[in-house]
This record gives structure tokens, C-alpha cells and sequence, in this order.
DNA sequence: TCGGAATGGAAGTTTGCAGTTCCAATATAG
DNA sequence: CTATATTGGAACTGCAAACTTCCATTCCGA
């Protein structure tokens, strides 16, 4: 896309700074961009060059947050095997992308106004794991009276959640997958309900 | 609490001024004082007289927003009937309080920093929901393999996350309840899935 | 009706951060 | 080794929003 080749030393601070930013905003919106120059250990005017205006550096940082998060679900192969195990390689892998994730989803303003611009078309036209719903669904593994945007949003919301608990200590790391999938699964339910009797 | 007896117009007008604070800031958290004080019909240098500094009418704001939605809660009487009967009363009740909801939620920072200063001992020790979660694992109908913590804030983001849906548009307000209690009672799978066999 | 309480318009001051400029120091490639 | 690219320290401007002050007006209870 450049004209010109890019050197790896403008490279390399290039991801430094995107990285930090996703690093520190996902704690603090707020955080101002000496902060973040700081935690990319890069100085104030070298992060201005880059980045001339902060918009742009949100940008950028939702850019790559976004990607992170498509390639691990692009690694787990959505759209092989059987529904219940492809969901399970996605938790997991989306378990490994918590940063990124919380990053987006934190924020509801950025998932409004900047993911959209950052993705003219591969939000929600195509999106691999709406795909895979829609097929386990159409298997009879899912629940086809909820629709596939619903469960989307739940295996986001309930995998945020997850990843807030490990923040806050409430949840080991180790657990998350497993938590999820098996609250994603069955509800908070215990297994073999009386199907309501109350 | 005071000391002076409080005037009606003093607390109509500080009244205003918070459901604003909260109504505004679930929209936009950087939304200025200005902005609340046109919300709330009020005269820029009214505000400031009631909440000298913006801190303090964030705090106010979250006190309150906590305030209706423990309110609604206890209406919800978790303590009585069917664990599954009570925690659809809950959700229901939670449906109707959903901006205070999103308030209070849509912010780490002020799940992290302003709500345990503002109340000092109700939000973990002794919260009625942790009850109900407990009463129902103990009864066999929620799944004593998941903490009562877990399935809390699953609770809390599952109804987040319809209530975000209501708000684009993307889910009917009329369905929040149904759709909110299905996912938690079944999570996303087919009813009576053949217990795995992938 | 009268007087204190409450309100709000207007025009301040202060603060903090984004964005800019300049120049010297250092790293990298040819 | 030298020239160019890259970096960053420091001091600047500009701006927007929080917070302040003053005073005229309106509201409300005794």
C-alpha cells in the first residue's frame, strides 16, 4: 500500500506504539498519549510522527486489535467439524485474544463509530463465526428460536465477562475456555432440568 | 442525613440533575457539564452549585444508578418461590432498569473505582442475588459446578448485552426478558441436546 | 405580599492535553 | 566511515472543558 519500502526500524516502533496503545487504553480510555508513548518506551515526538492526530492512533489500534481477534478465529477453522467442537476451538481461541478483545468490545463508542470505518465490509457481511451458527442451527445443534446475532453477542459477552474475572483475580486464567463453553452450553442450569416445574 | 431540612425545589432540581448525569453519560461518558445541565433543563451554574466538581456528581450518579437497580431488585423478592420462578422475576425487573444498568456497567473504571466507594458494604457481602444463586445451586436447580460469582455476572452480562441490542435496534425491548431468561436457563445449544457426541 | 432562597446568564480564570517546532543525539545503511 | 534516516528532549501554541465570580431575575414559603 506504501509508495515507499518501509524500513524494519519504522516497522518495529510502528507495532510498538499500536501495541501499547491497545495495552494501555484497554485499562484506561483516558489515558493520554504521553502515557502511551511511555508504555511503548518510544518518545512524545517519535509517537507524533506516526500518529500526527490521536484519532488516527485509535484507529490504527482498533485496526489491529480486530485483526488479532479475526486471525485467532481464522486459526480455530470455524467452518470444520462438528458445530459444538468448532464453537469450543473458538472460545479457545478467542481465550488467547482477551487484550484485543476487551479492547473492542470495551468501549461501546469504538464498536459504534470507529469499527466500522476500520472494516468496510468484513464486520458483519461474512463474518465466519455468524456462519457457524447458522450451520449448527441448521444441524439442530443450537437453538434455532434464538437468533445467530443473539448467540454472536452472547459468546462475546459471556467471554468478556470471563476475561473480566481473570482481570480482577475472580477467575483463573486456565478456567476461562472451560467456563465459557460450558456456560455457553448449558446455561447456569444444573444438567438434566425437570424441563420447568416450578 | 442533613442537617437543614432540604427545600423540595433543592431536591427536585439535584434529582434532575442526576437521572440526567446518568441518562447522558450512558450515551457518552465524555459528555460535558454543559451538555448535563441542558439535559437536565438546568442553568449551567445550578449544577455547579449542587456538584461543585464533576467528580462528585459522577459519584452522586452512580449512587443512584445503584440505588434503583437494588431497588428493583428487592421488588423482584429473590428470596421467595422456585429459584428458576425467582431469577425470572429478577430478569424482568432488571429489564426495566436497564439505562442504570448500563450506567453503572458500561464503565470498568466505575465498576473498579467509583462503586465500591459508593457503597461501602451492600455490593458483595450480602447481595441478594449471590443468595438466590446460592438457594437454587444448593436446591439443585442452578449448576453447583459454577460459582455463585460466575453466574452473577453472568446474569449481568447476558442482560447487558440484550439490553445493548434493544438500544441498536437489533432486539425487540418487549423480548429482553424471554430472550435474556432462555439463554441463561439453556445457554445457546438446541434443547435437549444428546449430551455430547460430536 | 414580602424577603430570603434558588436560579441562570455572562464573562471571567485555570488546567491539562493535543498537536507543533526546533535541534541535537543516535542509529542504520551504503 | 559517512550520509541519511530515525529518534527524542524541550519548549511552544491552541483549545476545550472544568471551575469561579458577579449580578439580575424568578420562585416560593411564611
Amino acid at each position: 500500500m506504501s509508495s515507499k519500502q518501509v524500513s524494519s526500524a519504522r516497522s518495529r516502533t510502528e507495532r510498538a506504539i499500536v501495541t501499547a496503545a491497545v495495552r494501555v487504553w484497554v485499562r484506561d480510555r483516558t489515558a493520554t498519549l504521553p502515557q502511551i508513548a511511555e508504555a511503548a518506551e518510544v518518545g512524545r515526538t517519535t509517537l507524533h510522527r506516526y500518529f500526527p492526530e490521536r484519532d488516527g492512533l485509535l484507529r490504527a489500534a482498533t485496526e489491529h486489535a480486530l485483526e488479532v481477534v479475526g486471525g485467532a478465529i481464522a486459526e480455530a477453522e470455524p467452518d470444520r467439524g462438528h458445530p459444538l467442537e468448532a464453537i469450543r476451538r473458538v472460545v479457545a481461541a478467542l481465550a488467547s485474544t482477551s487484550e484485543a478483545i476487551m479492547f473492542v468490545f470495551g468501549d461501546q463508542s469504538l464498536a459504534r463509530d470507529v469499527v466500522p470505518a476500520a472494516e468496510p465490509d468484513l464486520p458483519t457481511p461474512h463474518d465466519p463465526v455468524i456462519d457457524l451458527i447458522r450451520r449448527g442451527q441448521a444441524e439442530g445443534v443450537f437453538d434455532d428460536q434464538l437468533s445467530a446475532e443473539w448467540i454472536q453477542q452472547v459468546l462475546w459477552g459471556v467471554s468478556y465477562t470471563a476475561f473480566e474475572q481473570v482481570e480482577q483475580g475472580t477467575l483463573a486464567k486456565f478456567d476461562v475456555a472451560t467456563t465459557v463453553i460450558r456456560t455457553l452450553e448449558h446455561g447456569i442450569t444444573a444438567r438434566a432440568t425437570p424441563e420447568r416445574q416450578p
